[in-house]
DNA sequence: CTTACTTATAATGTCGATAATATTATAAAA
DNA sequence: TTTTATAATATTATCGACATTATAAGTAAG
């Protein structure tokens, strides 16, 4: 039970992050995570330090690590910085990538309908939670993927992680015509994206956004 | 000569890193620094991970630490990305602010053509660049401080930095005129902020950047 | 009671050493 | 030579202990 690698510990810790399994705000204290996964304090310092680079943890001198707060202006924060990027990646991606994109883009979007479909049926439990997550990811990672900007697309991979975080332990009420919008969203915006149509894609990544706000 | 805080060191470094001390690319070994700044590899290697959350340096597990690389490509990409977080940042404070930070941006405008004019006189020694340096990125950032987005002005903050590093090295050929286009730049810039017209100050901030691409 | 001060406690930062890993140099085989 | 394998070296990751600093608890003065 003691095989915890770093990179388990890393990805352990991001894990429990955005599922608010430490919740937002949450004091994180190396000497207590120590024990369970059986290695020195500088090592979970270590950890933290990298993860503060994504922004799922604050670091401040001589006052340690805290899970990142979460409040009203902070999630509307993340939000609209998450449209900025999304909408200019996918518009960079419709002016400059090839097929390849778009048959990506394409797959991503099937994952995810599958998924999606599945959990309007059955409900949601905690697991296909996080399979529609990783899909969901997938699907606007790949959105922004032939933008050409290596920045943005790892900047945005840290702003999606940090929306996770912000938004898990609100809206729990996944009506079952959630879904059913979400899908539509995902819908728009896969087909103005296909289409090439710039304008209409960043209205529709605008659209799927902006009950966070 | 040995009252070298963690702070001093990050700071340090920091200024090394913007100013191509420790050039783009350069292997960064935390026992080389450790004799210098008289403290343990640990502390290095703390201080190393804090910089790479700013973009400064980058880091691979069991491979340590690098200044970030340079190249053309990356170049394009920082100065392009700059421009897209400059651009919606002074769009939102001319929606958004107030007459504070139009005070603000005055302020910050006229501290800079005050050194920028000393420069096109006397010719730039590498201290009147650091100056110019500091007072440049006051000048960006208080263009963007009213946008409301804290995320927005803390990326900005990487981004401008991580700017610096990449184009240090490059265009060493400060021409008479070079300060000359800068300073009108500047002012379009400017102009256009306090007259509160969004598309003009887009405009303004994109030709600034433009000679990057 | 409240406030200010002191003491005790806990948490963080730093260190030097060691174990694990990667890199380089050297030697043997094709 | 070129390649592969092995040994020597250098670099990095991890540890446990200690020093420093912050936080909490307790005590005395107002």
């Amino acid at each position: 039970m003691k095989a915890y690698t770093t990179t388990d510990i890393y990805d352990d810790l991001y894990a429990q992050l955005i599922n608010a399994v430490i919740p937002a705000g949450r004091k994180i204290k190396p000497v207590e995570l120590q024990a369970k996964y059986g290695c020195s304090t500088n090592t979970i310092r270590d950890t933290l330090l990298r993860l503060s680079k994504i922004g799922l943890v604050t670091f401040e001198m001589q006052r340690g690590f805290k899970a990142r707060d979460t409040s009203a202006e902070t999630r509307a924060d993340v939000a609209k910085f998450r449209v900025l990027l999304e909408q200019e990646g996918a518009a960079l991606s419709i002016r400059n990538a090839g097929i390849d994109w778009e048959i990506q883009l394409h797959t991503a979007h099937h994952k995810l309908t599958h998924i999606e479909k599945l959990m309007t049926k059955r409900g949601l439990i905690d697991e296909q939670l996080l399979v529609w997550s990783a899909a969901e990811f997938e699907f606007h990672d790949a959105l922004i993927s032939g933008c050409g900007s290596e920045i943005l697309i790892e900047t945005y991979g840290y702003i999606y992680a940090q929306f996770r975080q912000q938004f898990v332990s609100q809206e729990r009420d996944f009506g079952a015509n959630y879904f059913e919008s979400i899908i539509e969203e995902h819908a728009a915006i896969l087909n103005a994206a296909l289409a090439r149509d710039e304008e209409t894609c960043k209205q529709a990544i605008y659209d799927h956004m902006k009950r966070n706000f």
